[in-house]
DNA sequence: CGGGTAATTATGCAAGCGTATAATTACCCG
DNA sequence: CGGGTAATTATACGCTTGCATAATTACCCG
């Protein structure tokens, strides 16, 4: 009856944290932060709950890591399909926001996600400094994209320090909006509908077509059921 | 030694629901969904636990309906300044954009508000019902101001429904996600600053200037600490 | 192969949670 | 003024929470 195998494996501690960091996001997008307790963390890990105090010295420690890992992934996600340098400025950047528009960083996952942490920045600090560490750097990408742009379609004089930020702050958040809505009501957007938004809109914002071929200012697709009416 | 005064007063109770779903959005404000107990909402109110089982039957009900208290509001507010029938569909339309980006609509408290409610529309599906309902409500709004703002201006046609949705969509993305920086991050941007992106950015989607008197399409603020680098 | 040690489990505790129910009590009406 | 009733308080229960601490145990190293 002596129970011969081991009643527990020991891993090295970066992959535990990872496990454990894993198992947090898994439940914070199904449940919110209310589901993510010490307890079913560990079960979803597959450890004790003791486990966490371990690696981590306290519950918001492991939501805070949590945190810091999904959005530093979500701007990898977003950013590294318009890393190829041997493309057009404006390829690049068409490639960057139709990527931060559609699957999978455009997912009710992401978004859940997203938004269960972002109700924590006023009250906790370290959230805090993430987010704006987080925004800052998606913005910075984004004017470099937008920079290089119009570089290369050959604006008259290089473009205007404020002016150029003031087109990412606007590109930034046309960005942010439709990805929060679409992941927030995946029903209610065809698929790639928001990502050609997105580009008509940051194509104006900007000055630039970033369409295919097209020079229409305003392009088009099918509609769905908008419950429109009253007012 | 007999107490004299009452020990507790009755209210209608409208209002005493009201006095309810305020302390509650207090709290939520201030501490997130977490700081919200029955106890602590029961307290800011100046009552008793018991009582909020007396108006709600649960406490999900309770928050519910101090979501749907404060999107309300928060459209009422955005869409109010705009409702004079008498001036121009161009100026109503730049009254919407400007009052939605500016104070008390775009704020700290009002986006951490949202941002808690937002997390449990995944979970929950009253939240989610009220959420999309919400959503179209303000995007639809938007839209019938965009439509008429360009009539105004003499389109060629009248504006192709798909292009309309799209531009609605589109402008509702900006709005929001301006909104949602400029709460989260009201140090990061100058006074009145969003605002005037936001009326840039709608302008040049939707093909109008909603500026002032100028032409320039895309004017000028002062500029404030980026935190730009790397990369 | 055998001991030391850090990873892991096991157990416990005090506090807070949402909810249910019974006891008060302010206020309305005849 | 005095009784009825609904608003309000008071109290309690069972459960879960995050955290601490002690007991195990897998694995590394000489």
């Amino acid at each position: 009856m002596t129970d011969l195998r081991p009643k527990f494996r020991r891993e090295p501690a970066t992959q535990r944290k990872e496990a454990l960091i894993q198992a947090a996001l898994a439940l914070i997008s199904e449940q919110g932060l209310a589901g993510a307790t010490v307890r079913a963390i560990a079960k979803r890990a597959d450890v004790t709950q003791g486990l966490i105090r371990h690696y981590f010295t306290t519950k918001e420690d492991l939501i805070s890591a949590a945190y810091e890992r999904h959005m530093n992934q979500m701007t990898e996600l977003t950013a590294a399909p318009a890393a190829h340098a041997d493309v057009s400025a404006r390829s690049r950047l068409v490639t960057f926001v139709a990527a931060g528009l559609t699957s999978p960083v455009m997912d009710t996952r992401s978004v859940t996600l997203w938004a269960s942490f972002i109700s924590s920045i006023r009250t906790d600090d370290a959230m805090r400094k993430m987010h704006q560490q987080t925004y800052y750097d998606f913005r910075n990408r984004l004017e470099c994209l937008i920079h290089d742009a119009l570089i290369e379609a050959g604006t008259p004089t290089p473009p205007d320090p404020k002016d150029l930020r003031q087109m990412a702050i606007a590109s930034n958040a046309v960005i942010d909006g439709l990805w929060m809505e679409g992941g927030a009501l995946p029903e209610a957007f065809e698929t790639g509908e928001l990502a050609q938004i997105g580009l008509t809109s940051v194509g104006a914002i900007i000055g630039l077509d970033l369409h295919a071929q097209l020079t229409t200012p305003m392009a088009t697709t099918p509609q769905v059921t908008p419950t429109k009416g009253q007012l």
